[in-house]
DNA sequence: CCCGGTTGTATTAACGTTCGCCCTGAGACA
DNA sequence: TGTCTCAGGGCGAACGTTAATACAACCGGG
């Protein structure tokens, strides 16, 4: 802390009352009269003093503190949760300690333990494998205030998040239904765990009766835009037939449209492209994306209420609330009749 | 803070030590036998116990955090620049306390404070205005080790930034010797009092002895890829006439893209489009975006060396440095040759 | 056998706040 | 005059940690 500034004591030296009623005074404590307190008020402001926020945690043992944990940065659905979870928590008073586990186990551990260790009041996380959370539970169980922001209905754990597994399904559910019978995937998720969108493209076909080709399903090497048209390539060079693509997120559906256009395919003529988040980047793209919308304005006032509501019960944490939002298809450009159902 | 774990106490309590062993002990001093050392670790472990931050901090005077603000985490760029701080900063055992200042200058101010009253050991700082930084400069007048994240070359403030000027200065000369003569100029900064990105679209101008024309300088409602589309229906329906637009960040540039599709304007065939960042989005757009690198990695890296470094100087800070990196133009699909000069 | 130096551990005070309780003086009231 | 009440304010402890210092036991050397 860099010369740490005026402290009560400085104040009170220089008022001639004691601490103690200096920092009543600041208060507004009724217990000090209007002219002491003006007075006090006066002397604090000629010395710049601003309360230490880190003796004041010390005594009140809470730090007005929330961890957010978020697995990258890259993906714009992720800041635009961060900026609105900051905003919120703001407008209440908190301040928002954040850190990317840049989608590794051990870094989030790390990033959890950080959190605990600065005492922040509580904490809400993207948990990097959906299916993984023991170090989570354990935190819960230790009464600690958590929400996580994808939703796991048995994970036991305090949770806010778009039902996945329904939009996957939605936006499935839309290419078969216009007519489209081999649909690739580009998903990095299952892989490492966190299989809902795989799940929801799976019950699609199934509840079309049409079967999943496996040869379609595509692990790109991340999320961004860059390994999304990668990802393309790779299938187009496996050589398999399919008249449409869903992508997980809508950075690597935009890249699968920019490979489309280096190569020559025509959007959505030629092959169909679905995204998922809803994105500025895809809603305004040249070729408009048809994607899954994510609600994040609902999604972080949800998530910080609740968390916030957790922080208020002193005695036990209340049993755990799943909230899972229904996302809403947006049919937009990218995606079309099948040529063959023309 | 919840329950609050077990304390340096509770260890002592079940080993049997004092308080202040146990604290020498975890810290590995070399006054304790190694087999003390063990049991009471293990005991630690047993407990759970995580050091108090808090406390820590309160003690030691320093808080081992840094405060980030941004103007806004909309802009891919930023919240790059975010991403890429908070992973150095983590690296060195520092965490990322964060807020944006949505664009509003009392908001920063408001961070700021936030930020001292945690005692955050130094900060850095996208200022919202860059010609109006005398909060920033009272701060460093303390002693308080701050960072920006544009350059004001005589504010008296540390700042490490790209060279905003030069960079516009070079997209601007690129439009202008690919034989383009009416270049629009989308810019949301100088009206906000950050005239870098215009001053180096005039100097160009002068430079190639080119007048520059009042009536193409529009001032987009934001720096989102909407405003960008929006501020070019402005633009268009003010009929004037131009072969190329300038915007100053790739999601107005993007947005302006996306406009010229709906309405048949071809790019670059009838208008050129340069952004500046060199974000993924542009890069990787249906038509890949001219545009100004913004080096994030080398940003990031001496700003966090820098405020470190001033952290560091216990005693008094040193003049302050401030860099400035020239950034390259990346030509690529959204900008040709003017119709006239072919 | 005493002295000085280790070695291992305990005691105490700080860091800047807040909280609970106590003290003092003045006026009200019997 | 003595007692009570209340307003105004002070004192000391606590929060969990670290740093400085103190102490106690042991050791070897003269």
């Amino acid at each position: 802390m860099p010369k740490s500034g005026a402290r009560l004591k400085d104040v009170a030296e220089l008022t001639g009352f004691s601490v103690n009623t200096v920092s009543l005074a600041l208060r507004d404590s009724p217990r000090i009269p209007d002219d002491t307190r003006d007075r006090i008020k006066a002397a604090a402001d000629q010395l710049n003093y601003l309360p230490n926020q880190v003796a004041k945690s010390l005594v009140s043992r809470e730090t007005r503190a929330i961890g957010l944990i978020l697995t990258d940065m890259q993906n714009p659905i992720l800041t635009n949760v961060a900026q609105s979870v900051e905003r919120k928590l703001a407008a209440r008073g908190y301040t928002t300690l954040f850190a990317t586990s840049n989608n590794n186990q051990e870094e989030e551990v790390r990033m959890i333990d950080a959190f605990r260790a600065r005492r922040a009041d509580g904490m809400l996380i993207f948990p990097f494998r959906h299916g993984d959370l023991d170090h989570i539970r354990r935190l819960r169980n230790n009464n600690y205030p958590v929400v996580l922001l994808v939703g796991d209905l048995d994970a036991g754990i305090d949770a806010v998040s778009m039902d996945e597994r329904a939009g996957a399904s939605k936006a499935t559910g839309h290419l078969l239904a216009t007519g489209h019978r081999r649909i690739a995937l580009i998903d990095g998720g299952s892989a490492l765990g966190n299989p809902e969108k795989m799940d929801g493209y799976r019950s699609a076909h199934q509840a079309a009766g049409i079967p999943v080709c496996d040869e379609l399903l595509i692990n790109p090497a991340g999320h961004s835009v860059e390994t999304g048209y990668w990802a393309m390539d790779l299938l187009v060079k496996s050589r398999h037939d399919f008249s449409a693509v869903f992508a997980t997120n809508d950075s690597l559906a935009l890249g699968i449209i920019r490979y489309c256009k280096k190569h020559a395919i025509k959007v959505p003529e030629d092959l169909s492209v679905v995204g998922f988040d809803n994105t500025e980047f895809g809603a305004f793209a040249e070729t408009a994306l048809t994607t899954v919308s994510y609600d994040v304005e609902r999604i972080t006032s949800l998530a910080v209420d609740r968390v916030l509501d957790l922080i208020a019960h002193k005695t036990g944490l209340p049993d755990p609330r799943i909230i899972q939002l229904e996302p809403d298809l947006l049919v937009r450009e990218s995606s079309a009749k099948a040529a063959s159902a023309q």
